[in-house]
DNA sequence: CGTTTAATCTTTACATTGGCAAGATTATAG
DNA sequence: CTATAATCTTGCCAATGTAAAGATTAAACG
């Protein structure tokens, strides 16, 4: 009757059901979040997504790789804006933080090694594109040359750069993850400063 | 006919159903994890459990509080083998990392915040109490006085020990969580120790 | 001891979910 | 123009969490 007839054929569901699936998870929350929901919200009747995305948990991954995605522009927009290798430093842990507050449910979904299709090779890719960022901070911060996302699969340089890496990495994940699931009694403005401060210092 | 008649009175249907929620969560993992499930294993009806727990959530809540007792008492026997402070801060964060190791889904349960009842006395507690230990330990470190469980709720201490107990926790909680979630490209065991050594230096 | 009341557990029912299979519709290739 | 493959719908299934109503037993009370 309208103008758009509601053809059988979408055009485009697989990006539609991405956009509906990432409303969903920030709206509803991870655990309000159901299959056929997103298809409701696509248009499409509930056992449509299955040619785009397997089962559920394929989907999942895409939202997962979304995030990543998302995680690894902040993280570059933050280090765009600094004007020396300190302020980076700080900027990164900042995004990242910041990344936890503002995609919480994304957040969860990402770190959530038993829901994800592990395979992704989407999802895998996403995931290091965020951990190449990460790295590259450090190496930059040593005077090293940085590195591609290729790279970083079998990057199996000196100890002490993947330990400075792994340990900044655990500090600020520790505190977006904390805080995100609201253990600490309390968190007050000047202590999460340097909390961010101290991931930073070597 | 037989000699246990089943009785219409379970008689400790409580601690039945914990003990088989925590025999589901360490089999079929927080995903495969279900309500009728656990009751099915205590050997009553579906619906039983409501009268114990009310919903889903405080199930959950009941068994995630298993997950900070056990995790309380995994931190308190490692610092009992400590022989003096350096080594109990060590221990701490060993415990603390093993313990995710050995119940990973009692884990992902615990910092859960959005899976739980939050209101949970029971819970609150079980948290705090975990806290508290570590708590303690930076306090001893410091050679100051312990606090105990209700003292932690408004422990408004200086700054620089809320900041060193944050930041230890983080530490340690970050590289716990990223290794169960299978973030790390590659973890070796001697990356492993200077995270753990790193968590506990000051 | 007998009766009443409250607690505990079962049965039944319902809406919702993820996944599967068979069929309808349309795009694409040949 | 036709055959084939891709895309989407309909209908179905078992399973789940929750609620309501009823059955059974324990506890309280006279």
């Amino acid at each position: 009757m309208q103008a758009k007839k509601a053809a059988y054929h979408h055009g485009s569901l697989k990006k539609s059901l991405l956009a509906a699936g990432d409303l969903v998870l920030m709206e509803k929350g991870f655990k309000g979040f159901t299959f056929r929901e997103c298809a409701r919200r696509a248009g499409v009747s509930h056992a449509a997504p299955k040619h785009h995305f397997g089962d559920v948990t394929g989907f999942l991954s895409a939202l997962a790789a979304i995030g990543f995605d998302r995680l690894t522009k902040a993280l570059i927009a933050g280090i765009r804006k600094a004007k020396d290798l300190d302020e980076e430093f700080l900027a990164t842990t900042r995004a990242y933080s910041k990344f936890a507050e503002d995609y919480p449910e994304h957040f969860r979904l990402m770190f959530r090694d038993d829901l994800l299709a592990t395979e992704s090779v989407e999802l895998g890719l996403a995931a290091r594109r965020t951990l190449t960022e990460l790295t590259n901070v450090i190496l930059r911060q040593r005077g090293e040359r940085e590195i591609s996302v290729d790279e970083l699969k079998d990057y199996t340089k000196a100890e002490d750069v993947l330990g400075d890496i792994v340990l900044g990495w655990c500090h600020i994940h520790g505190f977006a993850h904390l805080k995100l699931e609201h253990q600490f009694p309390v968190v007050s403005k000047s202590m999460e400063k340097r909390v961010i401060r101290a991931s930073s210092a070597r």
